[in-house]
RNA sequence: GGGCCUGUAGCUUAGUCAGGUAGAGCGAUGGACUCUUAAUCCAUCGGUCGCGGGUUCGAACCCCGUCAGGCCCGCCA
């Protein structure tokens, strides 16, 4: 059974009604890191509603969250706004600062700031949660009833915090931030507490009270998280592995859950994405790639997979390079695969009747849109990346597949990879290895390795290239035929001029390239080759 | 210090909850197709399941220990 199929089963048990959370702190740009939260949610609930389940799917945006220190990609006036809260400060401008302009006429935030561009590409991912605004929460009151219980019962709260995470809380600790004087949560003492007001005295000496019922402040972290569990009714909720550690937060939060009178959700830890070679990803250290910027480069189906194919306990490293193009073949050859028929065989070991299930599944939450089957297109990535950088225009490219019988005329999915493959062509993550270009010279380790037989037809190369005529079907006779007339088989031919050509030992289709090379160039090139074998 | 997670072929991994001959995919190698759009098809190779002990008729799986990596006990997806 495929994980989230697991995870729905389990769900099953104890209802039918069920609300999948997620939530991410917008302090900075979102990343690749945050799409496992979301996916991992959004996969869950689409195997619990798979399994008849009435689900639905929520998004909470941590609004209400303190700007914690002024980031790198932050200008310096934002030192006025730590403690803030990322909800109700300005957004930071093209330079870094604080676009107060935007702020004063629409309410532009720094949380909506680094949101939208989010929520954009969840639209291409086709996950559509319910947002929920965490401060907007705060404000309208939804926190009120829990804060309140949340006070009067400070002391098991600490109780609880203290037993299970092993930390010390201090004397003036108190299960309300109150936000102080100039709207900060930070350095704001609790002097006193009577519902619905939380008393305090802040850094600047300035004493005053926070009304639990307005949000003038919010509870901590580890308070905050089950209160939200319930008053959404929160039933399920995944979390990175950071929260589900034993004294972490999901470790406090469900025995606090149940002093505010709610049950804890179903919880299912997930490991980080890392990108390749550079460790765990964060906004701070600059070493992110964005949903945004990877759906330049492949389809949303493909980022899907990245997240379906592993369980969430596996550590996923992502990169952009050659393991992205071994993902999106994998996803054709898993698309172009029939379960049914594979699963319909007898003879399968549970093993391997298992594997077949979770590939099936993993297929089932990768398709972007639901409940559709996922569409094989009959070309690979390599193929088709191979064709956007031989033919010019994308006529040339479909009207190739036809030739080859791949297709009768291209899908919408599939001009629409195109069009992701060319901007992954142009841009630096393009992968050197897939990059095709013709030699400028004679590469004389590729030569080397060269046979007696392979050499015999190098040797005729150069003069019949240079007799034949400079087009496509000329070119793609005069190789083969070049090794013909020396009673060997094409297979030399081919083999001597990826070497001398491309220092390679294979390559894609010589022809088509050469024509669009100059002749004399390629020939005189050629010709260096036989000069350096000698 | 205390705790959690991970470690299986060159790579990515399934199988660990319910112990019963270690399964895939990629790559590699070989062959076929009178020959190549990095193609396709077929076959082959490749694993002391991190290491050591224990329980058992039988252990990748359960127990104890140990090593390595990650994480939590301030904040972090």
């Amino acid at each position: 059974m495929h994980w989230a199929d697991v995870a729905a089963k389990a769900l099953s048990h104890k209802g039918t009604k069920h609300i999948v959370s997620t939530g991410i702190t917008p302090s900075g740009e979102f990343h690749i890191g945050h799409l496992r939260e979301i996916l991992t949610g959004d996969m869950i609930a689409r195997a619990a509603r798979n399994a008849g389940l009435d689900v639905e799917f929520v998004f909470i945006v941590d609004t209400a969250d303190p700007l914690r220190k002024v980031y790198d990609f932050l200008g310096p006036e934002y030192e006025q706004f730590i403690g803030h809260q990322l909800g109700s400060i300005p957004a930071p401008d093209h330079e870094g600062n604080p676009d107060w302009q935007r702020f004063e006429e629409e309410g532009w935030t720094y949380g909506d700031h680094f949101l939208k561009p989010f929520l954009e590409a969840l639209e291409q991912i086709g996950v559509r949660p319910r947002i929920i605004d965490n401060l907007e929460s705060y404000t309208s009151g939804r926190f009120d009833q829990l804060a309140k219980i949340a006070c009067d019962r400070a002391d098991e709260i600490r109780e609880a915090i203290e037993r299970i995470s092993g930390r010390e809380l201090s004397e003036d600790w108190f299960p309300w931030s109150p936000l102080d004087s100039k709207g900060s949560l930070d350095g704001v003492q609790v002097t006193g507490y009577e519902y619905p007001h939380v008393h305090w005295l802040d850094s600047h000496g300035v004493s005053g009270s926070s009304d639990l019922r307005k949000g003038e402040g919010k509870l901590p972290w580890r308070i905050d998280w089950p209160a939200k569990w319930g008053w959404i009714g929160v039933t399920c909720e995944p979390f990175g592995k950071d929260h589900g550690a034993a004294g972490g937060s999901y470790a406090t939060g469900r025995e606090i859950v149940k002093l505010l009178g709610h049950e804890p959700p179903h919880p299912l830890t997930y490991e980080w994405i890392s990108l390749k070679g550079q460790g765990a990803m964060s906004s701070s250290a600059g070493n992110t790639i964005g949903p945004i910027e990877a759906l330049e480069l492949v389809p949303p189906e493909i980022l899907r997979l990245l997240v379906a194919k592993s369980k969430p306990n596996k550590a996923i490293e992502f990169d952009t390079g050659m393991s992205l193009v071994n993902l999106a073949d994998e996803f054709e050859r898993m698309a172009a695969r029939n379960y049914e028929v594979e699963l319909s065989d007898e003879s399968l070991s549970r093993r391997q009747r298992v594997q077949i299930e979770d590939a099936a599944g993993a297929m089932r939450m990768a398709v972007v849109e639901e409940g559709k089957t996922a569409e094989a297109t009959a070309v690979t990535f390599r193929h088709l990346a191979l064709l956007a950088q031989t033919k010019q225009s994308d006529e040339e490219v479909w009207a190739s597949l036809r030739t080859a019988g791949a297709i009768e005329e291209p899908t919408q999915s599939l001009v629409d990879r195109l069009k992701r493959m060319r901007s992954w062509i142009a841009s630096k993550h393009f992968p050197l290895e897939m990059k095709i270009s013709i030699l400028e010279e004679p590469n004389q380790t590729a030569l080397m390795e060269l046979n007696d037989e392979q050499r015999q037809v190098l040797r005729a190369l150069p003069a019949a290239l240079a007799a034949c005529a400079w087009d496509e079907q000329s070119i793609g006779g005069a190789i083969p035929q070049a090794a013909k007339d020396l009673q060997l088989s094409p297979k030399f031919g081919y083999r001597a001029a990826y070497s001398a050509l491309l220092g390679k030992e294979r390559g894609p289709r010589l022809a088509p390239i050469l024509a669009e090379m100059n002749q004399e160039t390629i020939v005189q090139l050629l010709h260096e080759c036989v000069a350096a074998l000698e």
